[in-house]
DNA sequence: GACCTTGTTGACACATCGCCAATAGTGCTC
DNA sequence: GAGCACTATTGGCGATGTGTCAACAAGGTC
């Protein structure tokens, strides 16, 4: 009568068939628990195996190495339900600021875990992780702009809109990990912030 | 005449004995250039030993382990002459916002390779490395906040100069890496964040 | 030259990773 | 229900990297 008990169990567990995909996402999901927790290299490919209860082969068998696993781990982590973002209110610029960095908070709070190991506090920043984290920092510039109402920017802009969003990401970290500054203050500081470079800087681009 | 020729060279090396001082400090300087050049993971300790023309062993020996020897050039790559930051002009606010960021940018981008490796692009976020960034990052924040002529500052002023700094450095990632801005443009978006900063958030703190 | 201090070496034990042939679930056919 | 084909899954092999440690030898001293 035992059917597939957990996975440390007296018994000794059966072979189980999924279906790739059922596979995938469920060593993917442990992954995801594993490397939010522990930093890279702290993390084997044994450890991921063991957890979803499965040969370690097969972890390399569906992902590649394990740096291609990290890699989906990442992409996952960062990618955000961006829809609400086009369904700012349409007032004044300020309100337009604040509104989208309120979402901002909003958003890196809910999952903060995650979305601090992925943004660096807990990864390992090889030159493919950071193509990845380059791109979702590249999409979220092309949010903050679009909801700014500046279609087709320059490529400067979209560079300063990067680097605004560099200090986004910082200043969520030292508030979410220190601790020191409350969530007005950061509010306060990263709209005070894009209004500044909206109106003074953004006109050299 | 042949005596115990060497490994690899045609010519044989004799075994030479060095000062602690001088042979960690030669260690060292392979392990900041071989470091500077590749990621974390893509450089062995078995590299930087045959660099320096010694054996393995011997950087255990002077560093403990990998991860030290790695803290230990992160520190080298991150310290800074900033005895200049003391001697900037007493003028206008604007003028010394100014002064620092110049003094900034001149700072990174003369050493902008290992510089670029330090912060991030290169390197690997492991807890301990993220401390001694965060501690540079501290440092230099101090050294921000002392040029604006703030002495003791609170906390969260503290916190929002460290979210400062966290700009700068990812907008001179930006300009170094992409060469997307100018530095005229760099120079304007940082000077003008920090007028924002301190004249519209810094009174809440 | 003998001797002692200690910088330096070489090898052993262990962990992790990528790979691949062998194995065994699972559904299908008859 | 038995046989069968397909393929998800396994277990182990070889390669690479790391930390440790006893043994070795370079250089100064008497």
């Amino acid at each position: 009568m035992c059917r597939s008990v957990g996975r440390v169990s007296v018994q000794a567990v059966r072979r189980r068939r999924l279906e790739p995909d059922a596979r995938r996402e469920q060593i993917l999901s442990v992954a995801i628990r594993l490397f939010g927790a522990k930093p890279y290299a702290e993390v084997s490919t044994t450890d991921v195996a063991r957890d979803a209860g499965v040969a370690r082969g097969l972890v390399n068998h569906y992902f590649g190495t394990k740096k291609d696993l990290y890699l989906e781990v990442v992409r996952v982590m960062l990618t955000v339900p961006d829809v609400a973002l086009s369904q700012l209110p349409q007032g004044e610029l300020s309100e337009r600021a604040s509104s989208i960095v309120n979402w901002f908070l909003d958003v890196v709070s809910r999952h903060s875990t995650s979305w601090l190991a992925a943004t660096g506090a807990g990864g390992m920043a090889d030159a493919e992780v950071h193509e990845v984290i380059a791109e979702a920092v590249d999409h979220a510039a092309s949010g903050v702009l679009q909801a700014l109402g500046s279609d087709d920017p320059t490529p400067a802009l979209r560079a300063m809109t990067r680097a605004y969003v560099g200090l986004a990401i910082w200043t969520a970290q030292e508030w979410l990990q220190r601790g020191v500054l409350t969530r007005d203050q950061v509010h306060s500081l990263l709209t005070v912030s894009l209004l500044a470079m909206v109106e003074q800087v953004f006109p050299q681009a």
